[in-house]
DNA sequence: TCGAAAATGAAAATCATTTTCATTTTTCTC
DNA sequence: GAGAAAAATGAAAATGATTTTCATTTTCGA
């Protein structure tokens, strides 16, 4: 007979996905020092952190993102609608952006390449930095 | 009287920019590989290598790439068309996208954000891997 | 030619991330 | 519930790309 499937080691993963639901696009030790700052009685490591994180990505939970500033960042991929991200260069602030070129790009290369995923950033000055 | 510019240190630029004339998209390593090889003659460190290649991108005769795999890639910025790329998941091969859906989104996001460059890339399997 | 400024390379430092390894916690079986 | 096996944990060490330091060499200009 099958087992329920196990609730192993969901604890730490769990507090990373609530830390990632507080605090988006954080990198691996702003997710720590909120845990450590949120979750007193809970004592976690760095070590702890990357592991939970790289779970998470390979189960597609969370979604790392690479803003070319020598960390990565992660963000939840839970329900989330498809979008890119606009990093002002000045205050290193991180928006939303909702549009999306992939699909006009997707049909013009679908007979040489068969595209698994795609990065699109903007970078500049946001509303307050201009 | 003016003194003509001086030509200093442009030794080590000249190789790095003549190892990404025949290795385009090298990281540091792979240019050090190629001066090793086909400038015996000339000594050149890993370390000159990255000086070099940061006084090129700061002075725009190269554009630093990332392409999410831990290394930084450069490739020369003169007279080279915009383009993008797409990078095989499989072999790590590196196409030429020369679609470029930047125009299509600067139009929409211009009042909130003053872009100064934008990243794209596609990620997938190439002809071969497919 | 001489001295200042710049360039160079080797080695050490940095920094994000991963690995190792010994210890603790959880799970499964009896 | 006890005890063994499996998995999780954290501290410390390892890794790997890149930068910094520092002593030495090269180049430029007077
Ligand atoms: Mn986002
Ligand atoms: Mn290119
Ligand atoms: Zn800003
Ligand atoms: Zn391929």
């Amino acid at each position: 007979m099958e087992n329920a499937p196990s609730l192993r080691n969901v604890k730490s993963q769990n507090a990373v996905l609530e830390a990632l639901h507080q605090v988006n696009h954080a990198t691996a030790s702003e997710i720590l020092d909120w845990l450590k700052v949120t979750q007193k009685n809970m004592k976690v490591s760095l070590t702890s952190v990357y592991r939970a994180l790289n779970h998470l990505v390979a189960t597609s939970q969370v979604k790392p993102l690479n803003f070319n500033d020598g960390q990565v960042r992660y963000e939840l991929n839970t329900h989330a609608m498809h979008h890119h991200h606009m990093i002002c260069t000045k205050c290193n602030l991180i928006q939303v952006l909702d549009l999306c070129p992939f699909d006009d790009i997707a049909d013009k290369v679908k007979d040489t390449f068969s595209i698994q995923y795609h990065n699109f950033e903007l970078f500049g000055l946001c509303g307050n930095c201009k």
